[in-house]
This record gives C-alpha cells, sequence and structure tokens, in this order.
DNA sequence: TATCCAAGGTAAGTT
DNA sequence: AACTTACCTTGGATA
C-alpha cells in the first residue's frame, strides 16, 4: 500500500471533497461509513471515500483501489490517500483539481441563484468520471432516486466486478464491458434495474464487441459527441449530456434534467424552446456558455438539497 | 396496513 | 417534428 497527500494550497482555487462527490454527478465512489446518498445533505466532515479507478488512458495504466479523505478547510486543508498504488495523478484526473476553479467562478452569469448556489458549496467541483462506468451509471439513472441509482451501480460492481484488497477491507471495481457483457437481462433485473437491464446488457455488449466506446465522444465537438453517445441503447440526449460533462470534458453540457427543467419554468421560461436541442443550446447561453455545466451542477445541488 | 405516486428518461408507435 | 404511452422498482406520502 502506499499513501500521500494533496496540499490543497498547491490546487488553483478551493475544493471540497464531500459536495464534488455527493452531489449527485458520480454514483461510483463510496462513503466508508455506508451513508453516501443515504440521507440528502448528510454532514459526517473528514469521512474517507473510496472507489477503484481503471486504466486511464495518460494518467495510468493499472488499476487502482483507492481511499481518500480531507482535513482542513477548502483552501488551505489537505487531502490524504492511500491506494494500492501512486494516486496523486489518479486523484487529481477524477476530481478535476487541475481546473482553475476561480478563473470559471470569475466567468459564470450575475444570476442570483447561481451565486447563492456558488456560496453554499465553496469548493465543489465537477468530476471527472470514467467514461465507461459514467455511461452505465448514467442509463441507470432514468426515472430513478439518486440513492437508489448509487445502490445499483454498488450491486453490479460487487456481482461482476473484480475484488480488489486495501488495508484489509475488499473494494469491488466497478465490472469492465466484458464482464458486465456477460451478464443476462434476466440477472440484471435480480439487481432491480428493472427496465433498464436490456439497455445495460444491450450497451455493455455494444462497448465489449468494438462497435463504439463512449470516450470516443471526447475528441468530438459537444453537439456531435452528444448525439454520438446516443447510439447506445438506453441514452438519449439528457443521458448524453451527463456523460459529456461529468466523464468527457465537455464543460458547457447543460443535461435538461427535471430539476433544471423546473428551474426553466420558473426562472428562465424564455429558455423553453421546446425541443431538447434548442432549449439547451438557450439554458447554456444563459448560464455562461463555455463552463454553463459547472453552473449547472451548482444549481442543481443548491435547489436539491432545499436551497430556497 | 393498504394504496398511490413519482423518481436526474428512453424507445417505439402514432398523428 | 411533435405528441403519447409503456416501462421495472420501491421509498415515502397519504388514506
Amino acid at each position: 500500500m502506499e499513501r500521500g497527500t494533496i496540499d490543497l494550497a498547491d490546487v488553483s482555487g478551493p475544493f471540497d471533497l464531500q459536495s464534488t462527490l455527493e452531489s449527485g454527478q458520480t454514483y461510483l465512489w463510496d462513503r466508508a461509513d455506508g451513508t453516501m446518498y443515504d440521507r440528502l445533505g448528510a454532514h459526517g466532515g473528514e469521512q474517507w471515500y473510496r472507489t477503484v479507478v481503471p486504466p486511464i488512458d495518460g494518467v495510468s495504466e493499472e488499476r487502482i483501489a483507492v481511499r481518500v479523505r480531507q482535513t482542513g478547510g477548502v483552501d488551505d486543508g489537505t487531502l490524504e490517500w492511500e491506494a494500492t498504488a501512486g494516486a496523486t495523478g489518479v486523484l487529481t484526473h477524477l476530481l478535476r483539481l487541475d481546473d482553475d476553479l476561480d478563473s470559471m467562478l470569475a466567468t459564470m452569469p450575475d444570476l442570483p441563484v447561481v451565486e447563492r448556489a456558488v456560496e453554499a458549496y465553496p469548493g465543489m467541483r465537477l468530476v471527472r468520471d470514467p467514461p465507461f462506468p459514467c455511461l452505465i451509471s448514467f442509463i441507470c439513472s432514468a426515472q430513478m432516486r439518486v440513492s437508489r441509482i448509487h445502490g445499483m451501480q454498488r450491486r453490479l460492481a460487487a456481482t461482476y466486478g473484480d475484488a480488489v484488497d486495501l488495508a484489509g477491507e475488499t473494494y469491488h471495481a466497478f465490472p469492465r464491458p466484458d464482464q458486465l457483457a456477460a451478464a443476462s437481462e434476466e440477472e440484471l433485473r435480480d439487481l432491480s434495474l428493472g427496465y433498464r437491464a436490456p439497455y445495460v446488457e444491450r450497451t455493455a455488449l455494444m462497448v465489449a464487441e468494438g462497435e463504439a466506446h463512449p470516450r470516443e465522444a471526447a475528441a468530438l465537438e459537444y453537439e456531435p459527441a452528444r448525439e454520438f453517445l446516443t447510439r447506445f441503447v438506453g441514452v438519449g440526449d439528457k443521458v448524453a449530456d451527463c456523460v459529456c460533462l461529468f466523464s468527457l470534458d465537455h464543460l458547457e453540457a447543460v443535461p435538461l434534467d427535471t430539476w433544471i427543467r423546473s428551474v426553466i419554468a420558473d426562472r428562465f421560461p424564455e429558455c423553453d424552446r421546446g425541443a431538447y436541442a434548442e432549449t439547451s443550446r438557450a439554458i447554456r447561453d444563459r448560464f455562461g456558455g463555455e463552463y454553463a455545466g459547472y453552473v449547472q451542477t451548482y444549481v442543481f445541488h443548491y435547489l436539491r438539497s432545499g436551497g430556497e
């Protein structure tokens, strides 16, 4: 086992681990105390969070089990980690510590709800999930509560993923495409995926057989990337936008989910253009363009956690 | 205790 | 292109 620390004074702008991981962007981490997504806004403070990271091109060539916690403040605190290999690189990648958050915040629109959301969760960042697990977890998200989406991913990992030991505990990696493609629809329904089971099965098969891989969409412009991702079964515009934003660095993507649609109806009705693509463009412009997805994530978490 | 409802939507069919 | 409808499951609200 290796351990290390990341000094947040060396990171551009603030960082907050808890709001970053528990704001409904990622379903691939667990809290060590088992309360991840159990209660909205349950502040345990300085908790360990853990995950297993698959090999990532240009970042790490091996699979790494890691746990991490934050001590101290969002500007001058410390990230403390333990892992099966050096983890500073993968944590910087997954938690977007390479973003210059202050500069991004400076470009965000001068709107009351945005300002309050940013003040409520200082240091919250977007995540950069691995593409395949991100794709599958958001296929599972259709018409589902956040805590249950997380439960599905836990069961998928426990059932089909490799076991990895770290510091006397067993972690379960998210299943690779070939592992998930070997699952039957019936087995997936037994994990209570419901009607999403055939979507997951068929999409895993598409990736396992090399028909397409979600990471290919990272090389495309944003809107073509969204269109590309909808070729996967169970992926419409909304899920495609989530993968664009939470995995593929298309930070202008604004997923039009039920929460953001209600924000549009209540506060920006002129942005409702009917069709997804046009409404998406309108709210993206209203949210400042280049980093509109950051704005969306602040507003989403702020409203969902009871603000206003 | 029983019943109802909605949850980070998508696919397939109809007009 | 816009509009309907079916779809699994279950925690939480309501009666």
